[in-house]
DNA sequence: ATGGGCACCTGGCTGC
DNA sequence: TGCAGCCAGGTGCCCA
């Protein structure tokens, strides 16, 4: 379900309600998350202050005195703030109950997310400490893009959505951001020439940051920590427009699978 | 190291 | 109505 500009919306939204809250009470429903949601983790959070609420790739953390909260959402999952009294629904697989009487609820259909403790900082935690740089980052450019690139024989498409490369760039916006650099998704990525990598990665920066601007996207279920959905899809050129005209040259986009995604792309605007 | 494919899971939609 | 088949925003892991 979510990709960065997702996560950072939900991010802001939650992080007003927990900074500086204490979690009076941890619930969990479903301990089978795609990993299971350790033993020990109600006792290692309750009581404890939030002292910071970050984001690092599509990992979302809940810094408290103790230890830091590592949190995926996975295809599916979403949070939100509920009141006390709201009943949970099918799928809400936990809840932290903060003493302000908010909770913030965690629904997961797939059960795809994850949720981690780790006491350590999480930068060094093993799924964090090999990321790529964050796409908003400086380090994050067209020479660092072109450099990489060099003798890589994957298709460009798969290249900017591989974590190793810059974290945060899932399914939708791989595509989007080959179309505003009009880039076609196949070409290998040792191609790419270093004009076209600057303006790769500046679209890559681009559609992440208009699409947080507006709250993400929403295909189907995903919704803000409030349950409101977000407003990106509307400005999307190519992503589930297959048979559609282009936006910009009216010839229909076209669809084709690439490491088993979907890939939507225009073959007049792209090369 | 690199690239490719699979696995994890539920639900919604399509077509017979 | 039922059911099979396919698809879906992610990513760690295993294998060649």
């Amino acid at each position: 379900m979510p990709e960065l500009p997702e996560v950072e919306t939900t991010r802001r939204g939650i992080a007003p309600a927990l900074l500086g809250s204490r979690i009076a009470d941890m619930i969990v429903r479903e301990r089978r998350l795609r990993w299971p949601i350790a033993a020990k983790f109600e006792t290692a959070v309750r009581d404890q202050i939030v002292h910071g609420v970050d984001r690092r790739a599509k990992y979302l953390l809940i810094r408290v005195g103790t230890g830091t909260v590592i949190l995926h959402l996975g295809m599916s999952g979403s949070l939100r703030l509920v009141s006390r009294d709201t009943p949970a629904k099918k799928h809400d697989h936990w809840d932290l109950i903060l003493d302000s009487g908010m909770v913030l609820r965690f629904h997961d259909p797939r059960r795809f997310g994850s949720l981690l403790w780790t006491e350590d900082d999480p930068a060094r935690h093993p799924l964090l400490k090999k990321l790529a740089p964050e796409p908003l980052s400086q380090e994050f450019n067209g020479a660092y893009l072109f450099k990489i690139t060099r003798k890589r024989a994957v298709a460009i498409k798969q290249f900017i959505m591989n974590s190793h490369t810059v974290v945060g760039v899932g399914n939708i916006y791989a595509s989007e951001a080959l179309f505003r650099a009009k880039i076609a998704p196949r070409r290998a990525a040792r191609r790419i020439t270093q004009a076209e990598a600057v303006k790769l990665a500046n679209a890559i920066k681009a559609v992440l940051k208009a699409a947080i601007k507006i709250g993400g996207t929403t295909l189907r279920d995903y919704v803000n920590a409030d349950g409101a959905p977000g407003y990106f899809r509307q400005k999307l050129f190519v992503y589930e427009r297959a048979q559609a005209p282009c936006r910009v040259c009216k010839s229909p986009v076209k669809q084709f699978t690439q490491g088993q995604r979907s890939t939507y792309w225009c073959s007049t605007c792209q090369h």
